[in-house]
DNA sequence: CAGTGGTCTAGACCACGTT
DNA sequence: ACGTGGTCTAGACCACTGT
C-alpha cells in the first residue's frame, strides 16, 4: 500500500475508499467475485488481516456479501426501495411482488432555503426534481417526488433513470454514489387533487406519506424524496435484516 | 476460556453469550464500565483480539458502546420506541421531545392461529397483551397495544412496565432480553370507535397504523405490537444511525 | 505518565465449496 | 486436493484520556 507517513486514515480506511472506487468504475460488476483477500493483500502490500477488516466494513455497509468456502462478491444495485418494499398487511415477512417503475419526467428547479441547507448548498442552487409513479399487479400504488442536487450529478437526466430503472441505480451506476436510507418520516395524510389523480384514487382516502432522507455512505446528503403509499390494500414495510 | 473441544461455536460467540448474561444479571449498570479488553482476555483465558472481535459485535448490537482512551461501556436500557420517535414534520433531525408513557393494562389472552404460529407457541397458548398511551406536551399522541408470548416472560405484569417506564425495558431489566426492532408495516388508516377514543380524536381523521415485530438479538420473535399514532402535527421518524 | 481502545502484522489452523 | 473465507493467537505500535 503506497501510504505516506503522514497519513491521518487508517490503511483499511485507504483500501475501503480504493474498492469503493474501482467497484464503482465498474472493475467488477454486480454478483461478480473479488480477487481473494490473499491476492488484494499481496497487490496491495498490505496483510491479510488488514484487507479482511476493509472487506468486512464494506459487507457491513452493503456493498459486498461473502459466501465462505467462495469468495467475496460485489452486490446487487442498489433499488429506490432499499430495505422498505410494499407486501400484504400481516404478513410482515412475505416475499414482496416485482414493482414496476414509471418515470413521469425529470425537471429542474431552484433550492428553496429548507432544502438548499440541507443539501449543504446556496441558495436557489438548481435542484433536479425527478416524479415517478410504482405498480404492482397493474395498480398504481406509490407516488415519488425525489430532489437531488444537480451540480453534484451533473448530466443525470431522465434517460439514465429510466435505463437503469430507478434513481439509485443511475446514481450508482453512473457516478458510484450508494445511496443510504438516513431517515424516513411516516404521516397519515390526504391528498391533493392533482396527486390523488396521478395516484388513480379520490381525494379523501387516506395515504401514507414517506419523506425520506439519504446519504452516500461517506454522509454527503443526496437526495430528498417525498413519496405517497396507497395502503388500503399494502403495506409499507420497513425490514431491518 | 474452558472450551470443550466438541464445540461447534466459535470462541467468541461464547464470550458474548457469556458478557450478555453477565450483563443482564446485573453485574454492570448501565453507563458503567466493563474490565479492559486485555483483564476480560486474561481472565477468560483468550487472547485479546478474541475478546475484542466479542466487543466489537456487542458494540454493533447496541448493548455496548466504547470511547477511546477510556473504556467500554454498557449502553442505555432500550426505549419502547427504539429508534423511532416522533417529531415536527419536515425536520428530520430534530431532537425529539421526551415522550411519557402511561400503562392502560396488562391481560392475558390466547394466542390466535396467526400469533401462535408467528411466536413459534402452540394454538390458544396463554399472550400477555399490554396496553399503553404515549403522551407528549401533554397531548395524547399514540397508542400501542403489545402481545408477548407468557409462558416464555412468566412474571412480567403491571408493575415491572409501570416501574422500568416501558416494555422493552422490562424485558431487559427483568429477563436480559434487549428487543430488537425486526420489521414494521406502516399504513395510512382510521381507527375504530374505542380507539378513536383512547387517542381522544375522531374516527374519520386518518391515523399512522404501525405494526411492528421484535425479536431477541439470538432471532426469537418477541413481541408483535400494533401502535397507532397522531400525525396532523407530528411525523414518525424511523432513523438510521 | 500509565492505561485504554485502535490499527497492523504474521502465522496457524478450521470449515466450507468446488474441482 | 485445493482455494476460499472464518477463527484464533501473539506481539507491536499508535492515539486518546485521565492523573
Amino acid at each position: 500500500m503506497t501510504s505516506n507517513k503522514l497519513r491521518r486514515q487508517p490503511l483499511y480506511e485507504q483500501i475501503k475508499s480504493l474498492l469503493m472506487r474501482r467497484i464503482a468504475e465498474g472493475e467488477w460488476q454486480a454478483n461478480e467475485v473479488l480477487p481473494s483477500e490473499w491476492e488484494l493483500a499481496g497487490e496491495l502490500a498490505v496483510s491479510q488481516g488488514t484487507v479482511r477488516k476493509a472487506l468486512t466494513e464494506l459487507v457491513g455497509e452493503g456493498l459486498l456479501y461473502r459466501q465462505q468456502g467462495r469468495g467475496t462478491f460485489v452486490s446487487d444495485i442498489a433499488s429506490d426501495w432499499g430495505d422498505c418494499s410494499l407486501v400484504t398487511p400481516g404478513l410482515p415477512d412475505e416475499r414482496p411482488d416485482v414493482i414496476a417503475c414509471e418515470l413521469l419526467g425529470c425537471s429542474r428547479m431552484n433550492a428553496a432555503e429548507e432544502i438548499a441547507q440541507r443539501f449543504g448548498i446556496r441558495r436557489a442552487a438548481p435542484l433536479l426534481r425527478v416524479r415517478q409513479v410504482w405498480r404492482l399487479r397493474g395498480q398504481t400504488v406509490a407516488l415519488d417526488d425525489a430532489l437531488l442536487p444537480a451540480e453534484r450529478f451533473e448530466g443525470l437526466d431522465a434517460r439514465w433513470v429510466r435505463e437503469c430503472g430507478g434513481v439509485y441505480a443511475a446514481l450508482q451506476r453512473r457516478f458510484g454514489v450508494r445511496p443510504r436510507l438516513q431517515t424516513e418520516q411516516m404521516r397519515a395524510v390526504t391528498l391533493s387533487r392533482e396527486e390523488a389523480q396521478l395516484l388513480n384514487t379520490s381525494i379523501d382516502v387516506p395515504v401514507l406519506s414517506v419523506l425520506r432522507l439519504s446519504s452516500s455512505i461517506e454522509g454527503e446528503p443526496i437526495e430528498w424524496r417525498q413519496r405517497y403509499c396507497l395502503t388500503e390494500q399494502l403495506a409499507y414495510t420497513v425490514c431491518r435484516a
